[in-house]
DNA sequence: GACCTGCTGCGGATTG
C-alpha cells in the first residue's frame, strides 16, 4: 500500500491531516516515485492533490543530510510560490527542513540565510534562477551543486513556450553543474501531447506519464444574445440574463479581455445595486493592483457562504487557490482547449451537485468556435503543443547570459557550452557562429584576444533589468486613489485629465496625469468607459477550425444549445448549404463568389496557416482581406481564377524563406513577437519566423490539398 | 479579436 511507503515523519504528517484516503494521483506517485530514481510527471485535473502527490514521496526518500538544497521547485508565478510555501513548510516541519522562498519579492534576510546554510527545499521562479546564474554563479555551486530533485509545477504552462525553452536550458545548466544527477518531476493538467512533455525534462526515455483522467462533471449551457446594433460592449439582455444566472452563486467571468472584465464587473454591481443584490463584485487581471488582487483572491478562498462574482482574465487560469466555485461563465469563444480545461477546472461542489458551464456568444461564429472547443474537450481533445527546435533568439540570450556567468569566455567554449545544451541539439554550428559574429558587430560581445566578453552595448542589455526573462513587458500608468495604488492601464489617447475610465471593478474620473512620473490620480466617478488595452490576436489550432467546419456541414443537434443559440446554429449553416459540402468534409473548403469580381475563401485552417497564406497572396500581390475570426479571405479574384492563383501561390511557397525575409525588410516588427528575435541576423530572424509564427509545411499542404466548393451568392445570402 | 508571466544591486529612508 501507498502509505506504507512514505516515512515515519510523512506518515504522522497524513495522519494529522485526518485525510481518509490518498487521491489516486498521490498513491500513484508515491508508488512509482519511492521506488525508482526516473523524472515523472503528474497529469491530474486542479486541486486534485499533485502538489503532495510529489512532495510526500520526495520528502521520504531524500537524503537532507547532504551538503546543499535537496530539493528545487520551480513555479511560474510568484503567487502559487507564496501559496505552496504554506502547504510545503507545514509539511517540511515534520522533517525539521528549511524551505525558502527565492523571487523577486522575496525577503533578502531570508536569502542571506539560505546563503549561509544552504539545505532543504527552495522554490525559484525561471527568472530568479536567470538572474542568479547571470549575476552570482558561484551561489548556483553553493546551493543547488547537490540537487537530488527539481519539481516544476505547472509544467503545461511552460509547454509550448519561449519560456519554456528558456526553463529547459537552465535545468540543463544546472544539470551540468551538479555533482550528480537529479531526478525531475512535473505536475501538469491533461496535456496534448504527452511525448513533448517527456521532453521536456532532458531525458525523455527515463521519463514516465502518471495520468489520472477524471474529468469534472459539468452542466453545460451555451447561451446566445445578438449584439446590439451599432454598440461596441455587450447587449444589455446578456448583462441581464448573466446578473440573473450569476447573482446567488461562487461565479468566475471569463471575457478574454482585461477592458471587458471591468465592463461587466462594473455592470452586474449596477444591477446588484439597483436591485440590492450583494456588493461582491470584482475583477481580476494584471492590470489591478496586486494587493487589490490578493485580497479578492482572499475573499474567494475564506469566504464560506457568501456569492460573489469575479470578471476575470487568464490570471485566475493558474493554480491559486482560490477555493471552488459553482459557475464557470465564458463570454464568447474560448481561446484553447487547454485554457477551457484550466477554467472547468475552477469549479467544483462538494455537495455532489455537479458546477455549471455558461458560454455565452454574441455572435454566430463565436458560438461556432465555442461549440467546436466544448465537443473537442469532451472528445479528450487537447492541443499538443510543440516546443521549437531551433530557438535562435533563446541562442542568443543564453550566449550573453553565460558570457557574463563567466565574466568572459573563449569562443570555442561557448559554442561548445551551448552545443551541449538539448534545447539547441538542432541549431547547427554555422548558425551559432552567425548569431555570435552579429552580437560581435552589435558590440553586444567584444573579442578579446581569443576571449569573449560583454561588450559596450551589451553591458546595457546584461546589466538591464529587464535581461532575465524571455518575454516583455508593456510601458504602463499607475493608477492612484488617495494615496493607494489601484492598478495601471497603458499610454492612449483615453489617458487624459476629465476622462472616466473602469478598472478594479470601480468607475474613476481622472484629475491628475504625471507622464514623466508615470502617475495617474483618479477619483470615484458614477459610470467611465472601459479601459483600453492592446494586444495582437491568438492562435486557433487547426483542429477546432476542422471541428467548426464539420459542424457547419452536419446537422448534429446539441441539447447544450438554447433556443437562440440553436437558432443562430441553423442560420449560419443554412448559409453553408448550397456548397454542397460532403456531411464529413476533409480537403473541401466552401468557396462564395461576390459582386465586384470578388470571391470569399472560408479555409477552416488554424491560424499559422492563414499567416502563411496572406504572406503568400502578399507576395503575389493580390488584393485581399481577411477575418481571422470566421477564417475567411476575401479576394480580388475572378471564381475561376483561383486554382491558377493556387497554382501560383504554391511556386512562391517553394521560395518561403526569400518571401518572409522580404516582408522582414518591409515590416521589421514582424519579429518582435520573439523578445531576443530583432538582435539575430536576418537570415536567423526568417528561420524563426518560419518555425513558430507560421506553418509553413501546413501552409503548402492546404495549398495541394484543398478543393473549392463554390456556391452562387443568392443561394449563400 | 487576447491573455499571462518576472526582475539586480545599491543606497538610503523607515521601522521594530
Amino acid at each position: 500500500m501507498a502509505f506504507d511507503l512514505l516515512s515515519e515523519p510523512i506518515r504522522r504528517y497524513i495522519r494529522d491531516r485526518r485525510w481518509e484516503a490518498l487521491r489516486p494521483i498521490q498513491a500513484a506517485a508515491i508508488e512509482h516515485i519511492t521506488g525508482s530514481d526516473d523524472n515523472f510527471i503528474l497529469a491530474s485535473r486542479t486541486a486534485s492533490g499533485k502538489t503532495e502527490a510529489a512532495f510526500l514521496p520526495i520528502l521520504s526518500k531524500v537524503d537532507f543530510g547532504r551538503l546543499g538544497v535537496a530539493v528545487l521547485y520551480v513555479s511560474p508565478l510568484i503567487a502559487l510560490i507564496n501559496d505552496q510555501f504554506q502547504r510545503i513548510e507545514q509539511l517540511c516541519q515534520y522533517l525539521d527542513v528549511p524551505v525558502t522562498k527565492w523571487h523577486g519579492e522575496a525577503s533578502r534576510g531570508q536569502k542571506q540565510r539560505l546563503l549561509r546554510q544552504p539545505a532543504g527545499i527552495v522554490l525559484i521562479t525561471p527568472e530568479s534562477l536567470e538572474a542568479m546564474f547571470t549575476n552570482a554563479p558561484y551561489h548556483v555551486k553553493t546551493l543547488f551543486a547537490g540537487l537530488q530533485y527539481v519539481v516544476i509545477d505547472e509544467i503545461h504552462a511552460f509547454l509550448g513556450t519561449d519560456r519554456g525553452l528558456h526553463l529547459q536550458a537552465l535545468l540543463a545548466r544546472l544539470a551540468a553543474v551538479n555533482r550528480a544527477r537529479f531526478a525531475v518531476v512535473g505536475l501538469s493538467a491533461t496535456i496534448g501531447d504527452y511525448a513533448e512533455a517527456k521532453r521536456f525534462t532532458g531525458e525523455p526515455e527515463r521519463t514516465k506519464v502518471l495520468l489520472d483522467r477524471t474529468a469534472q462533471e459539468m452542466r453545460t449551457q451555451f447561451r446566445y444574445f445578438a449584439p446590439e446594433k451599432g454598440a461596441s460592449d455587450l447587449p444589455l439582455d446578456l448583462l441581464k440574463d448573466l446578473y440573473k444566472q450569476t447573482s446567488t452563486s461562487k461565479a468566475l467571468i471569463f471575457p478574454n479581455s482585461r477592458g471587458l472584465a471591468e465592463f461587466i464587473a462594473v455592470k452586474l454591481r449596477q444591477i446588484a445595486d439597483r436591485v440590492q443584490g450583494h456588493a461582491n463584485y470584482f475583477s481580476h487581471h494584471s492590470s489591478v493592483d496586486k494587493e487589490v488582487r490578493e485580497y479578492v483572491e482572499y475573499f474567494a478562498k475564506n469566504n464560506q457562504r457568501l456569492p460573489f462574482c469575479i470578471a476575470c482574465t487568464s490570471t485566475l487560469e493558474l493554480g491559486i487557490d482560490i477555493g471552488s466555485v459553482d459557475k464557470v461563465v465564458q463570454i464568447d469563444t474560448a481561446q484553447s482547449i487547454t485554457s477551457l480545461i484550466q477554467r472547468v477546472g475552477r469549479s467544483g461542489r462538494r455537495d455532489g451537485e455537479p458546477s455549471q458551464l455558461l458560454l455565452y456568444a454574441t455572435h454566430p461564429w463565436s458560438l461556432l468556435q465555442s461549440l467546436a472547443c466544448w465537443l473537442l474537450y469532451q472528445e479528450g481533445f487537447v492541443e499538443p503543443l510543440r516546443q521549437a527546435r531551433q530557438p535562435h533568439d533563446l541562442l542568443l540570450h543564453q550566449a550573453l547570459a553565460i558570457t557574463k556567468e563567466l565574466s568572459g569566455v573563449g569562443r570555442a567554449e561557448l559554442v561548445r557550452r551551448l552545443r551541449a545544451n538539448p534545447v539547441f541539439a538542432e541549431i547547427i554550428p554555422a548558425d551559432i557562429n552567425a548569431m555570435l559574429n552579429e552580437l560581435l558587430a552589435r558590440d553586444w560581445l567584444e573579442a578579446l584576444g581569443p576571449e569573449l566578453i560583454v561588450g559596450v552595448e551589451g553591458e546595457f542589455v546584461v546589466n538591464g533589468r529587464d535581461f532575465y526573462s524571455m518575454f516583455r513587458s508593456e510601458p504602463a500608468l499607475k493608477v492612484f486613489y488617495a494615496g493607494k495604488t489601484v492598478g495601471e492601464i497603458p499610454y492612449s489617447p483615453q489617458v487624459q485629465e476629465q476622462e472616466n475610465l473602469l478598472l478594479a471593478a470601480r468607475t474613476w474620473k481622472i484629475k491628475e496625469v504625471d507622464f514623466a512620473a508615470k502617475r495617474i490620480e483618479v477619483v470615484p466617478a458614477n459610470d467611465g468607459k472601459k479601459p483600453l488595452f492592446f494586444g495582437g490576436g491568438g492562435t486557433v489550432h487547426p483542429r477546432i477550425r476542422e471541428k467548426m467546419l464539420h459542424l457547419l456541414a452536419s446537422d448534429s443537434q446539441h441539447s447544450e444549445l438554447d433556443a437562440a443559440s440553436q437558432e443562430a446554429l441553423r442560420v449560419l449553416r443554412r448559409t453553408f448549404a448550397g456548397f454542397g459540402l460532403p456531411a464529413v468534409p476533409t480537403h473541401e473548403r466552401p468557396v462564395l463568389a461576390k459582386s465586384g469580381g470578388e470571391v470569399k475563401l472560408y479555409t477552416f485552417a488554424g491560424t499559422r496557416v492563414n499567416r502563411g497564406l496572406a504572406l503568400l497572396l502578399e507576395a503575389a500581390e493580390v488584393a485581399f482581406s481577411t477575418d481571422e475570426r470566421e477564417s475567411s479571405f476575401t479576394l480580388a479574384v475572378a471564381p475561376a481564377l483561383l486554382p491558377a492563383l493556387f497554382a501560383q501561390l504554391r511556386l512562391f511557397a517553394d521560395d518561403i524563406d526569400f518571401h518572409i525575409a522580404q516582408a522582414l525588410a518591409a515590416t521589421p516588427g514582424l519579429i518582435d513577437f520573439a523578445k531576443w528575435g530583432a538582435a539575430l541576423p536576418r537570415p536567423l530572424q526568417v528561420a524563426v519566423l518560419k518555425e513558430r509564427y507560421y506553418d509553413v509545411a501546413g501552409t503548402q499542404n492546404f495549398l495541394r490539398d484543398t478543393r473549392l466548393c463554390s456556391a452562387i451568392p443568392a443561394a449563400a445570402e
